[in-house]
DNA sequence: TCTGGGGTCCTAGGACCC
DNA sequence: TCTGGGGTCCTAGGACCC
């Protein structure tokens, strides 16, 4: 048997934490620059708020029903979900948790009896709570996928499960897919769902009696061959070994407001470059390829509609590295080829790629210059920079009035990450 | 006026090699 | 004029996840 462990709204929770006012009141978190709405919880959702539906569409039943609103804090619930991931490795046994996202931990159970299962989901859930706060749910089954399907099941009916549910004979099974719409299968997507809508295929039972032949042919090869299987009880994702390295890394986001100025895209992707550069060192990896890109509204229809037209552009480096001077050297250069006057910009991006470990680094025998050593000096930075949570050390590149910087209109404190933001008890 | 930011895996097709 | 078959590598693009 698998499990899987998931917050309940998990951002929505993390600001409650702090708010204990809160509880029982509608919360919305909302995306970097404030954009959307990305986590509600069970009252906001109650309203109507959809998920990732722009902010200024919903502001007046927001605003109507007093619902609380905050801009993302990625520092607190990163912080959170460390705590929640710990307690899971103390409760299930370090080797047994994959880690699959900030809120979401899948759980090795085959070495637990059968008839333990249940005594230990709600032992998860109630000290989970406990500890740290955060509700979670749990679902638990033969294969991933069908966890991920009992899961959704615990969520949706709460006060009868209890955010537990168990799927173990194959009657549970067979309801439990008939219960779930083809769209709510961990691995269908919006274009595949209306794929198989259009193929008169509904639920997850009616596509899990469909062959695998057919499947290969209509579900992305092999991925949906997997699929098939697991929806049949037969395990073909394991749980994955924890730390895997990226192969890319990427820094992006929107500004503030559209930007016209050269001056300002070159600070901005200079300072996701210095980012990108420091995940990239975190991970013990070095870059070959560097790439920027722009975004910018298109028309359509010749009226002003959301429409974003990207602009892309690499560079090969001359020898892999991790130097955050050279790589914004060569971002700029690429920012400045992609640059247009007249356009108004909303959005860049840095992605690094062709990562190879940094002890494994080979040199270019034809590389105009060889690196300086400056992993000393970029070493120092990293230090001084996590010491003092946040960029106390910054390249002038990436500027100091930062015009472009994301809206954060709601954010809180980061309780429990900043000295100066420290939650208070009198 | 205002629409997130990361990632992954897989496939098809072309270039090239022997 | 006739012109194989199999392998690898790379890239672009499509699909998905939270």
């Amino acid at each position: 048997m698998k499990a899987i462990v998931d917050c309940n709204s998990f951002y929505c929770a993390c600001e409650r934490l702090f708010r204990p006012e809160l509880h029982q009141r509608p919360v919305v978190v909302l995306s970097n620059n404030d954009g959307c709405v990305i986590a509600r919880t069970d009252e906001a959702k109650q309203l109507g708020i959809a998920m990732g539906e722009p902010f200024f569409q919903c502001r007046d039943i927001i605003e109507k029903n007093g619902v609380a609103v905050f801009s993302s804090n990625y520092p607190l619930y990163g912080d959170i979900s460390l705590r929640v991931m710990d307690t899971l490795r103390r409760l299930a046994g370090e080797e047994h948790v994959e880690v699959y996202s900030v809120d979401e931990a899948f759980l090795e159970l085959s070495h637990v009896p059968p008839a333990q299962l249940r005594g230990m989901a709600v032992n998860i859930r109630n000290t989970v709570q406990q500890w740290t706060g955060i509700p979670v749910s749990i679902g638990m089954a033969p294969t991933k996928t069908l966890a991920k399907v009992a899961n959704r099941l615990a969520k949706k009916d709460k006060p009868r499960t209890g955010c537990v549910m168990i799927l173990a004979a194959p009657h549970e099974i067979q309801s439990a897919l008939e219960e779930t719409p083809v769209e709510d299968i961990w691995g269908i997507g919006r274009r595949y769902a209306a794929k198989l809508n259009r193929m008169g295929i509904d639920n997850a039972w009616q596509l899990s009696k469909m062959p695998v032949e057919w499947a290969r042919k209509h579900l992305g090869g092999v991925v949906g061959v997997r699929l098939m299987r697991e929806l049949n009880g037969e395990p073909c994702l394991t749980l994955q070994e924890p730390l895997t390295v990226k192969k890319q890394i990427a820094t992006t986001r929107m500004f503030g407001k559209p930007v016209f100025d050269f001056s300002e895209i070159r600070e901005a992707v200079a300072a996701y470059t210095a980012k990108a550069a420091e995940k990239l060192r975190r991970q013990s990896s070095l870059a070959g390829m560097i790439q920027v890109f722009v975004v910018a509204n298109g028309k359509k229809n010749e009226k002003y509609e959301y429409n974003p037209q990207h602009w892309y552009r690499y560079h090969l480096l001359p020898y892999p590295t991790a130097d955050t001077g050279l790589l914004i050297h060569y971002a700029v250069r690429l920012a400045a080829e992609l640059f247009h006057p007249d356009i108004r910009y909303l959005k860049a991006g840095v992605i690094l790629g062709e990562l190879i470990p940094d002890n494994a680094a080979q040199m270019n025998l034809f590389a105009s210059g060889l690196p300086h050593n400056r992993r000393a000096l970029m070493q120092a930075i990293d230090n001084i920079n996590a010491a003092y949570a946040g960029e106390a050390v910054r390249y002038a590149a990436s500027g100091i009035r930062r015009l472009w910087k994301m809206k954060q209109m709601h954010r809180s404190r980061c309780y429990t990450t900043r000295w100066e933001e420290l939650f208070e008890v009198r």
